[in-house]
Formats: structure tokens, C-alpha cells, sequence
DNA sequence: TTATTTGCAAATCTTTTGCATGAGG
DNA sequence: CCTCATGCAAAAGATTTGCAAATAA
């Protein structure tokens, strides 16, 4: 048995066992504004004694991936994965180019654009990322 | 001296010295209608019988970007870099979840809203990213 | 008990770096 | 000739995989 179970029901519904890890990870990512890499994850958990490979946290995340419970991301020109919740309301990001930060940014100017790109190329808009690059109050 | 010389004012404009491997690259990407992973470009020389080592054309790469002459993106969720000549009009990129393919679109709904951010949240923005996922008209 | 999850170690893939050699201006 | 460009080999960083041991249900 553990002590944290937030997540038990979201992982049950989703035909996931509960287990520490999971949860944890969950809660890693819920505790953050901004999307987080696995290894920002991982020492995440270290610091609430919670052991864990990383491997495993690899694994996790891509399980909660496939489960659309959380989303994968990542900034231009880095290779490495960002992961964040997937709180369904529609978020873009703002990355400030000098300490890369990313702040959330809840306007969209995307909406009715999808319609036009289905009518003008033929193509099945299922969904879009928007990206806002710059400097942020405390860099510029 | 080299048959290819189309990017020598190009590179000698940025200080660059015009090189056989650097003028085949910019001719590559020039070639692509799509940006392509540094492998692709790799590749290509070969297929044109341009010997090159792959740790060179990350540094060509890396030097090009770092000149504004490419652009340097990667798609969601795939930790690789492509690159793109940086042809200054405004692109944007429509990406098929199923065959991974990359069409540019040329509208952008992004245009004044910059103002707004800088305005509502004080951020300085420099430049922006938008990709559009979905089904092209092959693969849905 | 049984299927799923996790740890561990090794493999793989992408990118970077140091140093010696080669080529452009 | 002198500086910059390139090749090569090795290192570094991110991610994946196979298999055995541990755990949830």
C-alpha cells in the first residue's frame, strides 16, 4: 500500500494498475506550470524519497502518453522530450530565449483556421501546437 | 575549385568560406520542399557523391543556423533536428500523423497578435511557431 | 496466482568535441 | 602562409530494450 492514491481512479479508468511510481509521477507533473523533461521528473521524485529508474520513468510517461493523460512536447532546437498534464483546456506556450522558461498563454488565434486549411488543402485538422518565442519581463 | 558554386556570394556575404561540402548541403535543402533530419542531408551528399562525415554536416549545419541562412525545427514528440532553408517568408507546416509527411501552408492567423501578448503579459516577442497536425489527403 | 510493473544493464540513436590534417583566400 | 574547414575517433546525452525480480489486483 502507499500513501498517495490522487491518482487512483484516473489510472484504474484507463486500465493502468495504481502504483507509487505512477502516482508520483502524476503528481510531478501536476505540480508543475510548465512542461517538465524526464529527467526534471526524475529528480522530482528523488526529492520526495521516492526511488525510482529511470527507465521506469520512460516507460511511465510514454504509458501515460498512449493514455492521453498527459502530453509530450518539446522546445525548438532541443532534443530532448517535455512532458506536461493533459488539462484539456486549450494552452499554448511562451518561451523566453534567454533563461527558457515557458509560460502558459491562454489565448488561441488558431480557432476558425483549421476550417479554411480543410477547404483550401484537403486536409483533416486534428489538432495544432503554437509556439511563441521571445524575451520575457526579467530578460529583456 | 568545385563545379557547385551557387551559394558562394551567400556564404562568403556571412563570412563563410565557400566550401564544396557547404554549397552541396545548401543545395540540398534548397532541393527539399520540406525541412529534413541531418541524416537525410547526409545522405543526399552521398547520393551525389559529395564524401562527407556526418559530425561536418552537424557543424555546417550548426554554422548555417547560426548565420540565419536555415532554420533549425523539430516535429512533436521526435527528438531529432531538421533543417530548412530559411527562405524569409513566413512558413508554417502542416504535418500528417500518419505518414509523417510535412506540407508548408502559407497562411499564419498569428500576424497582430504578438501586440497583445505584449501588452497583456509584457513579454517581448521575437518570432513564433505554429504546426498544424492532422490527415493529409493520402492517409485519411 | 497471474498479468503487469519495475529495476538493471546493455544497446541504440543523436549530437558534440578534441585533435590532427587538409584546403580556401 | 595562415586561418578556417574537415575527417576521424571517441565521448556525451537521450532514449529504448531484454530479461529477471517484484508487486497490484
Amino acid at each position: 500500500m502507499q500513501k498517495v492514491d490522487a491518482y487512483k481512479g484516473l489510472l484504474k479508468n484507463n486500465g493502468l494498475k495504481n502504483t507509487k511510481r505512477r502516482n508520483s509521477i502524476l503528481e510531478a507533473l501536476a505540480k508543475s506550470a510548465q512542461p517538465i523533461t524526464v529527467d526534471q521528473v526524475f529528480l522530482e521524485l528523488q526529492r520526495n524519497d521516492v526511488s525510482i529508474n529511470i527507465s521506469t520513468v520512460y516507460r511511465i510517461l510514454e504509458t501515460l502518453v498512449s493514455k492521453d493523460l498527459i502530453l509530450k512536447t518539446n522546445i525548438i532546437g532541443e532534443n530532448k522530450s517535455l512532458f506536461e498534464l493533459n488539462q484539456m483546456d486549450h494552452k499554448h506556450h511562451f518561451i523566453c530565449m534567454s533563461c527558457r522558461q515557458m509560460f502558459a498563454v491562454d489565448d488561441c488565434p488558431f480557432e476558425q483556421y483549421g476550417e479554411l486549411l480543410q477547404s483550401k488543402m484537403g486536409f483533416n485538422v486534428t489538432g495544432h501546437k503554437l509556439e511563441i518565442y521571445g524575451y520575457c519581463q526579467n530578460c529583456k
